[in-house]
DNA sequence: GCCGGAATACTCTGAGCAGAGTATTCGGCG
DNA sequence: CGCCGAATACTCTGCTCAGAGTATTCCGGC
């Protein structure tokens, strides 16, 4: 089991709207969604309303009262309990204070490139620097439109801080790009014939029982030592 | 329904081991941990084999005998099928191409980062700054430690991308403190005032129905303008 | 030669969660 | 005044996957 009972990003960002004021799922989806924390925190009806369910059980939160306004479906109302801005607070501290490690999928196809020929991979990421471009150009939009709309930092320093990442991850594409286009990449040059012997059906083993003959002098530094 | 029949980066993995020989899934394991793989890939055995499963079912492996080494238990080993090698080269391709919004949980932190009050996070993410400099210090004596074993960049790709990432969400953090701690931060006062407010018992919708009264003149700008 | 710990090689279980589907009601437009 | 689309307000289903548990075997030390 992971520390927190629910474990959720959605159950704290629902502790954090109920911590202003009781509100019905609905609502707090809603309240979510105007303040634009649904690009921060993934957000949909199926986990809404079994993250609630949990919250309620582990007694973070309560039933205060089913209100039906005309003929609309039921809706119950929940508050939150003094475990509940326990929990909260704690919660939030730890997000904050603690970095974890995630898994980027980027990290993974770093991983495995060398599966695909250098310059299919340097193709593939070219393409991936101008996906980040127009990304950025979308957040900068949306900057700009908020601050016309008045909107302080406060309630965009989320935002701001996924600009910085995606500007970071764009400067390390770009310059891996380079390297690998110029040559200047390590090994780049073995790595690219490992691919022609594939082709011509020599297999991994084949290759890698005598790589200097194979893949020249670069062909050592790809076998670690020891 | 997601894009892929099997979702898991873990398969991705599971793919590019037997692109390069059949193995048996405990052998696709230690490959993968022996390569430093599963500091990119999420890598548990509950999943390995259920993604192994599932592979097979969608045809993109086969099974090819099951063989016993000694009074071991029985273990088979895998092949990759066309129909895998495909969906390897496309996903991978996917993978490195094409930015996906990935849900950081400091994005989430930040997110809601006004739930707390400014000088109590400003401490906390002062606390993020420092263990984000002991992992960076980790990731950097770990390079060494390959370069000195003679592991080339291609290798280490996606160590020096992670590297990169931590670097840059520092540099955010250390800013952010910065401005919280110097009030450099737009709307840092009001912040913190909302704070003593509630902690005096007043409640959300009392402070914000007249916000320059509470918070000063600083607190119109907390109310977005429409 | 026997004991303990590491390595081998999985299996089981159940909680969580995503996505799709559903039913109702409101508001605006022709 | 009737229709259509958007908004409201959920419910259901099934699959994934994490974590913990299990059993065996090898190896090194005493």
């Amino acid at each position: 089991m992971s520390r927190r009972r629910v474990n959720n990003p959605l159950a704290l960002a629902v502790l954090s709207c109920l911590a202003e004021r009781p509100m019905h799922p609905y609502e707090i989806s809603s309240t979510l969604r105007e303040r634009g924390k649904e690009q921060s925190i993934k957000l949909n009806y199926g986990s809404l309303y079994s993250v609630v369910e949990a919250l309620q059980r582990h007694r973070l939160i309560e039933a205060r009262e089913t209100e039906r306004a005309g003929k609309r479906p039921e809706r119950t109302v929940y508050a939150i309990t003094q475990a509940g801005i326990d929990e909260f607070e704690d919660w939030l501290a730890e997000l904050l204070s603690t970095p974890v490690k995630e898994y980027l999928s980027l990290e993974a196809g770093l991983a495995l490139m060398p599966g695909l020929p250098p310059d299919v991979v340097a193709r593939l990421l070219g393409i991936r620097a101008d996906r980040l471009k127009v990304e950025l150009g979308a957040v900068d939009a949306m900057h700009e439109q908020a601050r016309a709309q008045g909107l302080v930092d406060l309630f965009l320093v989320e935002s701001l801080y996924r600009r910085h990442m995606l500007a970071a991850e764009l400067a390390f594409i770009e310059k891996l790009v380079a390297d690998l286009r110029s040559g200047a990449f390590p090994g780049v040059k073995a790595w690219a014939r490992v691919h022609e012997l594939r082709a011509e059906g020599l297999s991994m083993e084949e290759i890698f029982a005598d790589p200097v003959r194979h893949l020249g002098e670069e062909g050592r530094a790809l076998v670690p030592r020891e």
